[in-house]
Formats: structure tokens, C-alpha cells, sequence
DNA sequence: GTCTATACTTCGATAGAC
DNA sequence: GTCTATCGAAGTATAGAC
């Protein structure tokens, strides 16, 4: 997307490793964790191969970005496919992995520009299709969404992971389960298959139990 | 909480600047973009004045957070007494300036362990606070909960802004007018008093609208 | 592809004059 | 309280031998 490509083959060994390990840095320590030494450190790499393969620290996390990206694209691409969307778009978005990793782009987004606008365009995909299978999914279904757009489901749909993966990184879960409990009482009621349980035919009403 | 109290009085002007100067660079540059010197040049003073002040980056940092903090609970406090709480409650946890900052003391709480005992400890307060305020509320309403806990309700309502604000950054904001829309009419179904509008009793019902 | 060596910058922190 | 000067560590990045 900007400037020339750096060198090395995509599938390089050493190339993945730098990339394995920047993520268990961001993951461990924060992105400001993330320097050519440590990262070439956890791969067991020269310092110097980081500049090889990737050209700045820039293009190092936006090729982690966009492994993550494609991935999880992909990912939710299959949910939408599968015979229970609803479910599998709900433990796509649940992956607290890629939660916590988001969490961590959005916050480098803020002084990295490139990462920026590369997280700014995928996420209008990633929520575009999320919208689009949610919609057909729900329609399919014969559920009335009511007064709350798939548009405004997918901000709840897509936020609450988000919430409690930052509140499980500070040790703090209450009422997490409740509003797991909630979710799931929904996907039930939408798609039945309650996970290892007995199938209940999914219900044609949208009306959620009082707050 | 941690060492010896560096110098400098509670309101000395000097203090208040670089204290203010680093919440700048926060917001606009993200928390790895704080240095002594970049604060000490946005305030307007002497790069030693930092560590006269603060001993280190880590008191520093802590004294910005512990401001804010208090700020923030006194805030919490003051719309739990007034006459419409969960109006007040709703407008403290949606103040777009501290979910920003906040988002980026949690991304600093992952490679700082002073800054992250800090804000655990605090976060425990200000949820315990917020759930009393939620339970007090409700019943005085006497608005039954359901099977949704004010503990439940406590990580949504402390949530959304949090991921409207993440969003927002992005200049995401699809579906956004919707869910405040949702905020709203619950608001006035218990409280009624519309901002700017005419009073409507407050119900008795928590059903909440279909999805 | 991998390595050493190094240039240059910025960082946190301290000593000590004023 | 404020300043200059400086140390040592760590950062990004490059040149060039192997």
C-alpha cells in the first residue's frame, strides 16, 4: 500500500517467526514493547533480518495487521457460510486473542499513521460483511430486527468482546457471565444448537427478556 | 502508594502544566509519545522540572491518572445524588474525553505495573460505585432488573461509550446514532425529563423495546 | 539470507550551579 | 525551583563482509 516492497519470500521460516514474535510482544507487554531487538530476540533472529524482511517498524506491524486481518476476514467469510451464522459470527468476534491483539492496533493506530488507515479500512470491510451476514441471517430466520438495525447490532455485536476482553486484562469479570448468559440466550432462541445441547427449534419472535 | 513523595507543592503551577501537558500527548500522540522532554517542551518548561516534580515517568503517569481518577468519582458521586442518576450516570461514563484517555491507560497498564494496580484498584471503585448507584436507582424507581443483574448492567453501560468511543477514533460511527437512541428511550422510560423536552411519568415496565 | 559493526537519535535519570 | 551538562542504555536504520 506504500512504498516498495521489502525483500524476503512471504513464506519465509524466519520471515513468520519475527511476525509470531511481535504479536507475543504486543500481546505480553503492549506494543510499545516492540523494538527490532526484542522482537529478533524472541525469534531467535539477527536484529538485522527485521530490516531485512520488512523494510521499518511500520511495515512490520502492518504485515502482523494484515496476517491478522486476512485471517480473521476469512474467518468470518466461513461463519456466514456455515449453517449457524449467528453462532459462528458470535465466536468469531468472541476470539479473545484477536480481541486483545485489536485492542492493541487501535491504540498504536493512534501515533502510526499507516497502521491507522489500514485499520480504519479494515474495519469498515470486517464490519460490512458482519452487517451483510448478520442482515441475511436474520432474515432468513424471519426475525424482525425491530427499531435496531443490523448496523446498530453489529456496534453491540462487535463491542462486547472488546469490553470484556479489556476488563479480563485487569482481572475484572463481573458480570461478564451475565451478559455471555444473555447472548447465548438469543443465539438459542434465533439458531437453537445451544453448544452439546439438544436442538430447540428456533422461535420466530425477537423479543428480548426484560432487562 | 509506592516510594517517597517526590517534591513540589500539590498546586504549584509548573506541576499543573506538565501534568496537563502529558494528558495532550495522550490523546493526540498515544501514550508511548510521552517523554520528559516532549512534555516538558508542550509545557513550557525545563525537561529536569519532570523528574523535580515526579520522580520518575511512572509517578508521573500516576499523578495524571490519579487526578483524572478522582475527578471521576467525585463526578460518579455527584450524579448518584442528584435528582435523575441514571441520566447523570449515563452523561459521566459517556464524557468522550475520559474514555479516550482511559483507553489509553489501560494499553499503558499492559507494560506498566504501577500504572496497572493503579487502575484496577480504581476501576473496583468506580464499578462498585456505579452498580450502588444502578441498584439505588432502580428500586426507587421500583424498576425490576430481571434476571440482568445491575452488575450486568454496569459492564454495558460502562461499555458502550468505551467502544463508541474506540470507534469514533476511526471515524467509525455507523449504527452509533441507534444504540444512543436505545440509551435514551430507557432513560426517559424511567426518568422521563427528555433533555430539552417535556416531563413523561416514568413507567413501571423495564421491558426493553424488540431488538 | 545471515551476520557484525556502527552511525545517529532519543530516552530516563542524575549532579550540581544558580 | 529552575537551569545546564552529561551519563549510559536503548531505539531505528544502514553498510558491507560472508
Amino acid at each position: 500500500m506504500s512504498g516498495t516492497r521489502p525483500a524476503g519470500a512471504e513464506d519465509s521460516k524466519t520471515r513468520t517467526a519475527l511476525l509470531d514474535a511481535t504479536v507475543q510482544l504486543m500481546l505480553e507487554s503492549g506494543y510499545a514493547a516492540v523494538s527490532t531487538r526484542k522482537v529478533a530476540a524472541k525469534a531467535g533472529a539477527n536484529p538485522a533480518l527485521v530490516y531485512y524482511y520488512f523494510r521499518t517498524m511500520d511495515e512490520l506491524f502492518l504485515a502482523v495487521f494484515r496476517r491478522g486481518a486476512e485471517a480473521n476476514l476469512r474467518r468470518l467469510e466461513h461463519a456466514a457460510a456455515g449453517d449457524h451464522p449467528l453462532r459462528a459470527l458470535w465466536k468469531v468476534v468472541s476470539e479473545p486473542h484477536d480481541a486483545a491483539l485489536t485492542m492493541e492496533f487501535i491504540a498504536l493506530a493512534n501515533h502510526r499513521e499507516a497502521v491507522r488507515s489500514e485499520l480504519v479500512a479494515y474495519s469498515r470491510r470486517f464490519r460490512h460483511m458482519q452487517k451483510e451476514a448478520l442482515t441475511s441471517a436474520l432474515r432468513t430466520r424471519g426475525v424482525d430486527t425491530g427499531r435496531l438495525s443490523p448496523a446498530a447490532l453489529t456496534v453491540l455485536l462487535g463491542g462486547l468482546p472488546r469490553i470484556m476482553a479489556m476488563d479480563g486484562v485487569l482481572g475484572i469479570t463481573d458480570g461478564h457471565d451475565e451478559v455471555l448468559a444473555l447472548i447465548e440466550e438469543y443465539l438459542q432462541r434465533f439458531e437453537g444448537f445451544p453448544p452439546g445441547g439438544d436442538h430447540v427449534p428456533p422461535g420466530r419472535s425477537v423479543e428480548p427478556p426484560p432487562v
